[in-house]
DNA sequence: CTGAAAGCGCTAACAG
DNA sequence: CTGTTAGCGCTTTCAG
């Protein structure tokens, strides 16, 4: 445990050709599974590779092919529970093409995004799976130039570089305020991050604002946090803004995680939820699953975007290289008890 | 947008050095800051890189000079909300270093672990970090024969191969069970997960049934869980295990997430916590910040071992290499509102 | 079925 | 301050 980590060289195919005395050509054959090699060879060659415990080196290997099979994939973030399931649907689709997901966060922030998207273009993916439409115009470039498949998720309200798998949120925004008006509610208000860059979270807002204005509504009030617990915001603000407008009879939230804090704010004061107040989220987060009340929220149908993505890669680096793509899907509401019925 | 993907031959060193009438060399120089280069050479190698929208090819840079700014991060999990902390405390930690996580996942398989371990080491990566000391031979063998900085981190109750940061959660058990005791509780259960491959918690049942046992007291039933939302089978485990054993006067959960569960639903029963019944979680989850009644838990030090290890790694790849550490860091019990006072 | 030769695109090391 | 020369460790291609 003390032992001092040595420096010793790497080993390379040279050392398993000479430790099997077999040509370094036929050794790379055998460690790919590569064109015919007898099986007096084959087994000499992987015994010595195992005993050794050769592990080949990708990066002479990619430099020789020219092929990598590595997949950039480039979310804002972590902690947003959205991301790692659509992170895992894509690998899963994934498993058996041979390509691997490398993972890149960029924090909502557009520099910072291209500057991961620089560092892992260097790389030479075979693909990049980027979230959203909106990117910095170098940025842009980059992914017009980089001549691989680029598929951007989660968002089709905007033009895309090539080919794009994701959902309206300014029509899931707008069908969140139709189903609301349906049920009678009129004094609305929206809770939401105060992320200028959050743009799909924007996009539900404005076709939001877009839907009540059909029934000629408009927001009563809003509310807007930064950092912290969403739970405990969504809590923190949901009073403050009932403080303010206590009239309210609908509290939209941007996402699933502040939309539970309210609720759980609202059931521990004893309001009638969605007698005297009505909830709804966004994302369809299976946390929501835990309360006994379950919040409104709409599908985001991340595993089906991940997957969709995944599989534009994995058709496009096979085939060589067709057009871009457009796919939209459908959120899907799920009215949970915090609707009133109509 | 339905543009067709072009297949470009992408652009090298040589194409910048022609654009620009510097030779390759200086071109490289200056691309990577190294050297001294004149500001007018400087400015005409910047200027055609950029409007050649030039991004260099680390995988000949890589093989060309033995060294790769990469630092493989292997862990279980990704939906755990424990592993996105600590993958950000190592990102921010690893920031200004040159050096750049790569994430790896193993969902809590050995044989996964690997698996992507092998794949991530045929990368050449400067360092590893590994959550766990538990891992196959084989991978073991590769992280003993890699010749570069390991970090294995999370939990110190074995034998690492190089460094170790993390915590004792066998410690963590036994400390848990003896403020339960301390308090007053004496009809214990244990709720967890299935997953035998979950080390740590299978670390902290028995450090915790150690301690009950030194106050001469057995875990009076367990129920275990497999798959799901977290939250909402805390809920069921524990509607299940107090119907199977109403007198149980205190409930350990293995994570934060059923325990905030199991915690909602005793709530909504309207059970008296932690007068009737006491409750207690693991990890400290900003999550419980939402709750109105807090859930007693233990902080896991995610932060901070991320950050220990990122140093670890960051400060080896510069001095040649040193013997392995063992940081043992302290979990700290927050009481929060669901253990009586003594 | 097996091997030899020629790079992949870049950088270390040395010379000017 | 700038250029030249050799590879890095593998795979492609072509000959046996």
């Amino acid at each position: 445990m003390s032992r001092p980590t040595e420096t010793r060289r790497p080993l390379t195919l040279r050392d398993v050709s000479e430790a099997s005395g077999v040509s370094e050509m036929t050794v790379s054959r055998v460690l790919r599974n590569r064109g015919d090699v007898s099986e007096t060879t084959r087994e000499k060659v992987l015994q010595a590779a195992k005993a050794l415990g050769y592990v080949p080196n990708k990066i002479a290997g990619a430099l020789a092919s020219q092929r990598v099979n590595l997949v950039a994939v480039i979310i804002p973030s972590l902690s947003n529970l959205v991301f790692p399931k659509v992170l895992s649907s894509i690998s899963d689709e994934l498993e058996d093409t041979g390509l691997q997901p490398v993972v890149g966060v960029t924090n909502y922030s557009p520099e910072k995004e291209e500057q991961v998207l620089y560092e892992m273009l260097s790389w030479r993916p075979s693909g990049v799976i980027i979230a959203g439409l909106e990117h910095t115009p170098a940025a842009r470039a980059m992914l017009e130039n980089a001549g691989i498949p680029v598929v951007e998720i989660m968002d089709v309200d905007g033009e895309g570089v090539d080919s794009v798998v994701g959902i309206s949120h300014r029509r899931a925004g707008l069908h969140m305020a139709e189903a609301i008006i349906a049920a009678g509610y009129r004094r609305i208000g929206f809770l939401g991050s105060k992320m200028p860059e959050d743009h799909r979270a924007r996009k539900r807002l404005e076709g939001f604002q877009e839907g009540l204005a059909k029934a000629g509504i408009e927001l009563a009030d809003t509310e807007f946090y930064a950092g912290g617990s969403a739970l405990a915001k969504g809590r923190e603000m949901t009073e403050t803004i009932l403080k303010r407008t206590p009239d309210l009879d609908f509290l939209y939230y941007s996402n699933d995680m502040i939309g539970a804090g309210g609720l759980l704010w609202c059931l521990d004061q004893g309001i009638d939820v969605p007698g005297r107040i009505g909830l709804a989220g966004f994302n369809g987060l299976d946390l929501l699953d835990g309360f006994s009340v379950r919040l409104a929220t709409m599908n985001a149908c991340r595993g089906e975007i991940g997957r969709k993505a995944a599989q534009i890669i994995a058709g496009r680096s096979q085939s060589n290289m067709i057009g871009g793509e457009v796919i939209e899907l459908e959120p899907v509401l799920e009215p949970g008890d915090t609707i009133r019925k109509a």
